[in-house]
DNA sequence: TAGTGAATGATATAATGTAATGTTCGAGAT
DNA sequence: ATCTCGAACATTACATTATATCATTCACTA
């Protein structure tokens, strides 16, 4: 991958998903020790589980997982370990659909544009720097000083619109 | 106003409300007539209360509005109301927020760009060509089919900025 | 090893949204 | 006029998403 304004593609079905998961966890640990914040074994399984399924997952589903593990979990429990995979950018929320994807590129919280296939769920992830400064310049005009921008684009990708 | 681009902007907290709303109201009232769809006791209710207050109105304040009116109102009722106007271009729901807005340039259900004032709550609508179209250059070339655009700005108008 | 703040556990409830089914109402046909 | 049919609306029930609050545990450190 070198155009780094795409940060995940949609993926093949085929791709090595265990790897796929093991180098983000990989590198959720590397910044968190960097950053001096702690990813502990709950905010840790939250991330596996956002990763393990290659489309965006409701904070319902993880609590679902979360007590297959047999582990005592309520809505907070999850909402909190969501919080702080999003404010460290492991994590994005998706305001349309009400919930989560792994983030292709983690770093600080980020402003990333999501395209999201209607058909099979999978999502990819851009941080196009023209996109985001059109807007950021367009709402400047305006005397709008932006902080955050969602931008989600829902349709259908390559592979589902080659099946039609 | 001149520039189209923008179709809605930050209304000074001065301006002719009522004027404002009418305008809104008569509007629909006329495009409906045109389509040959109906323009409801209900759904005018709906869409005047959603342009009465400047700011974004969730669906269960809607509702608590409809029951002071002393009608008797169940979520169905309001959603549905709500979905006539969303398909219809009256109003806008902004994903970030849960919230319905009034559309500042009602036409068929259409991407708009939206800055969210996050201090005043107030909002102002685009329908920015440069912007739609760069989307969706972006996703072409990734394969993607882009079918609708959220667009959604998190941060203060000038006039909250100027405040600060 | 006691203190401290972060993280989690636990309970309850709020807020948002949908499914399913029945009833009423209004426009056009007879 | 009244019949018929589909759109709009009512009603009940439930599903999904999210937050508030307070107690407890845990990991670090002084």
């Amino acid at each position: 991958m070198t155009d780094r304004s795409v940060l995940s593609d949609f993926k093949p079905g085929d791709h090595d998903h265990e790897a796929c998961v093991a180098v983000a966890l990989d590198t959720a640990s590397t910044v968190c020790r960097e950053r001096g914040v702690r990813l502990t074994p709950l905010r840790r399984r939250v991330l596996e589980l956002v990763w393990r399924r290659h489309v965006p997952s409701g904070a319902y589903d993880l609590l679902g997982a979360l007590r297959s593990d047999g582990r005592r979990a309520d809505p907070p429990t999850v909402y909190r370990a969501l919080d702080f995979l999003v404010e460290n950018g492991f994590v994005h929320r998706l305001e349309s659909l009400n919930a989560y994807v792994g983030c292709g590129g983690p770093g600080r919280a980020h402003n990333g544009q999501f395209l999201i296939c209607d058909s099979c769920g999978r999502v990819a992830e851009l941080e196009d720097h023209a996109i985001s400064e059109i807007i950021r310049e367009k709402a400047d005009a305006l005397g709008f000083h932006a902080g955050w921008q969602t931008v989600e684009v829902i349709g259908l990708c390559g592979e589902c619109l080659g099946r039609v």
